[in-house]
DNA sequence: ACCGCTCTTGACCGCCCGGTCAAGGAACGT
DNA sequence: ACGTTCCTTGACCGGGCGGTCAAGAGCGGT
């Protein structure tokens, strides 16, 4: 869209996004209307096309914040940590409570795999994820700490793990994140090989 | 619906729902019309409400169909087998190429999760899933087998893996699905504890 | 030949969808 | 005070949606 945008349109647009969020995660994408979004504000629909080019664009824009947010905070958990199996098990917990504290965002993730036109977009986000993991794996290979298998099916298997059990004991019961994170790291530890 | 259906009855019903099947795969349930299925088939709109209530009723159709069958050869698959953590293996294999004989129900099973019309039907499945891997792992911990950790985890640890692995390496690459029964495998009896 | 049930047709219905736009209000620099 | 740009309104549009139904075709039993 690429509008100029004083301090006001900035704080409208950053409302159409959240409470887009929150509606696509709780209803769906499909079933949630833009003029659900626009009367759930009490705006007038002029307002949501003001902001974007589309209902598609809103989403793919939804789905480009969170995936770069998550990705950030993983890199900033990280840093500066030098043992890769260190870094491999402090990203997987990064990951685990991002989205712990961003359900509708993991849930808007898991739609948009589903279909054609946001597949392409998760599938790139998903390769950067597994390629940072793919480097530690790679290099706790190297240096013995792990046993010689492929690195990107472990990248993969630790992904399934952790979306999985994430979404079955964060998104449905309320679990404590942080034991949630435990779970997830002690089996991909022992699934790689790291179990001493 | 349970209507009264002869041979030629029973054949029509099987197309509509192996047609639907593939092109909600394709392009997704919503996007998907009843005239987009209908007009595909060369047959005029009243056959569809023949066989079925609603466009919803069907879907839930096909993902019960979908679910028993994956059961069903699963069970088939372990019946008499001793050991549990072979029936685990047998278990996961036989998931995985199910999978990757019907891509298209396994992509219904992953939209179908996002939406709240039919995650109930879909947590229900995996919870019969789950409840099976459990009573193996249990088993196992009772053997001394594997170490004793709460196996609902590490079933849907198992799950996790699985599903994901398969939706890469199947449903994206065409690997060869004996290969990527596998990987499941190895990473999984490593996470639960076993083969030491 | 006829009946009765199964199956098929496709025009039609009301609704709501994503998206447009002319008009006007609010904010701000000058 | 004025002009300009930013923002908002909400009636409106064409089209496609899920679903209905009166009419009739196909077909097996008698």
């Amino acid at each position: 869209m690429a509008r100029r945008l004083t301090q006001r349109g900035k704080e409208r647009r950053a409302q159409l996004l959240a409470y887009a969020t929150q509606r696509f995660a709780a209803d769906g994408y499909h079933p949630t209307s833009v003029a659900d979004i626009v009367d759930g504000l009490g705006v007038g629909k002029g307002v949501f096309y003001w902001y974007f080019d589309s209902k598609e664009e809103l989403f793919t824009e939804i789905l480009r914040t969170a995936q770069n947010d998550m990705r950030r905070t993983q890199q900033r958990r990280i840093e500066g940590v030098d043992d890769p199996v260190e870094r491999l098990q402090l990203g997987i917990r990064a990951a685990v409570l991002w989205m712990a504290d961003h359900d509708d965002q993991r849930r808007l993730f898991e739609f948009a795999r589903t279909e054609g036109a946001f597949n392409g977009a998760m599938k790139a986000g998903q390769r950067v994820l597994v390629s940072d993991a793919v480097a530690h794996l790679k290099e706790a290979i190297v240096a013995g700490s792990i046993p010689d298998r492929d690195p990107e099916v472990l990248a993969h298997a630790i992904l399934g793990v952790a979306n999985h059990l994430t979404r079955v004991y964060i998104g449905s019961r309320k679990q404590d994140p942080e034991e949630v994170a435990d779970m997830v790291v002690t089996f991909c530890m022992e699934g790689i090989g790291a179990g001493r």
